[in-house]
DNA sequence: CAGTGGTCTAGACCACTCG
DNA sequence: GAGTGGTCTAGACCACTGA
């Protein structure tokens, strides 16, 4: 091997190669550390290190006393960077506009306030904002938020900062939950990102909470086409 | 505090408090290493070891000599788990059932041998089968198999074993893609999936290399109400 | 209860890069 | 050049848990 140094990377790669090359097939026990560092030559707390990012990653699994095995049905872990949407269609080398097209003071639908655990006449800011690309629709935003959960939001300049963008700035939120789906356009929102009527948008959906209690729910709706991508 | 250890861990969660508290707000540098230890009565590493697991997480951004940065718009990293299909149903507490559609020995079509850099005239394998939960169609599979990527394949039961699940077992893999997008069933698709028309469709797209080149690439579509939920 | 991984430490040196 | 994070080490003790 023409590697001079054995740092914990090249540790993990090392090891990676022989999990992918069925050195170290599915379902087997891997030697312990204290041997894997008596034979890469470095210390143990190095090859810990290693087999704690490929752990981390769902490519082994650890237990005390057990050992560490190579996992009989690896789980896929795909990593999704998913930046705000100023900033996601900036880096795609396009130029971003943003339209604000309702603000209203009013009563989340029944959707809404039980997804995110709030009473049905709860005091909430409904924001609907197209995100452009390039001129075309990029992005069409329907979002919820609670006044009581980030106050400062009424005061907000939302026809020039996009609520998700004030809200990272201003609302802490201690948890969230995103998901990915695949729904059919409205008539209404086939006509704003300017697709087929019922064209099938990729849709997603996202909630956070702070310290005290909900701030918003938000649905994101892409036209057809939309790809998120990574790498495994 | 009432917390008597000061692990990594805690070390974590609190950087964590106060980033997402704003004590430390968007845009600013935190204190260094060394004074966050001497702050936590820990040593350097074990504060290290911490901020080194937000960065991976993009809650901070670390560069030598510059310091560590709470972002200004942090990229939220979604981490999706994507088992395979059979093992992704039994979590749901489903019966699983697969029912193979087609297995062809065939040219594949431009998208597929454009996309994994083949030759149009590759030997490959066409597969195409219907995953089901519980009796009603869950997911449908339409992949080439390379047969000089993946000799064993000809071979393989694919009447019983799914061939992403022959693959994972048999086929070692050094990289590949993964990406997400939504799309309008065929007529074909509606019916094997047993939709209406048209419906819009949760598609996964997937591709693999071996050491010795591609091995297969796939399309797996949902029927309309599928998710793919992470927290943040 | 013994062997495995999990964590921590103190210290050292290295590598980058900002001022 | 100096200060930051990046990495490594040797050793220690702890916490689980399977045999």
């Amino acid at each position: 091997m023409p590697d001079g140094r054995r740092g914990y990377q090249w540790v993990r790669e090392e090891t990676l190669r022989r999990i992918r090359e069925h050195r170290w097939p599915p379902g087997s026990l891997i030697p312990p550390e204290t041997e894997l560092a008596k034979e890469f030559g470095c210390a143990r707390a190095t090859v810990g290190r290693a087999l704690r990012e490929l752990a981390g990653r769902g490519v082994l699994d650890r237990r005390r006393r057990a050992g560490t095995r190579v996992p009989l049905h690896p789980i896929r872990q795909a990593m999704m960077r998913i930046p705000i949407t100023r900033v996601e269609v900036e880096m795609r080398g396009e130029e971003y506009r943003y339209t604000l097209l309702e603000r209203t003071r009013a009563r989340p639908p029944v959707q809404v306030y039980s997804r995110l655990a709030l009473p049905e006449d709860a005091d909430m800011l409904h924001v609907r904002a197209l995100h452009l690309a390039d001129g075309k629709p990029y992005q069409y935003e329907s979002r919820w938020v609670s006044v009581t959960g980030a106050p400062g939001i009424v005061d907000a300049p939302l026809d020039t900062v996009s609520a998700n963008e004030w809200l990272v700035a201003n609302a802490p939120y201690v948890s969230g939950e995103m998901s990915f789906s695949a729904a059919e356009a409205t008539d209404a929102e086939a006509e704003i990102l300017g697709t087929a009527r019922r064209a099938p948008l990729f849709v997603i959906e996202r909630a956070t909470w702070g310290r005290a209690g909900p701030i918003t729910a938000a649905r994101l709706a892409h036209p057809p086409g939309h790809r998120l991508v990574t790498k495994l």
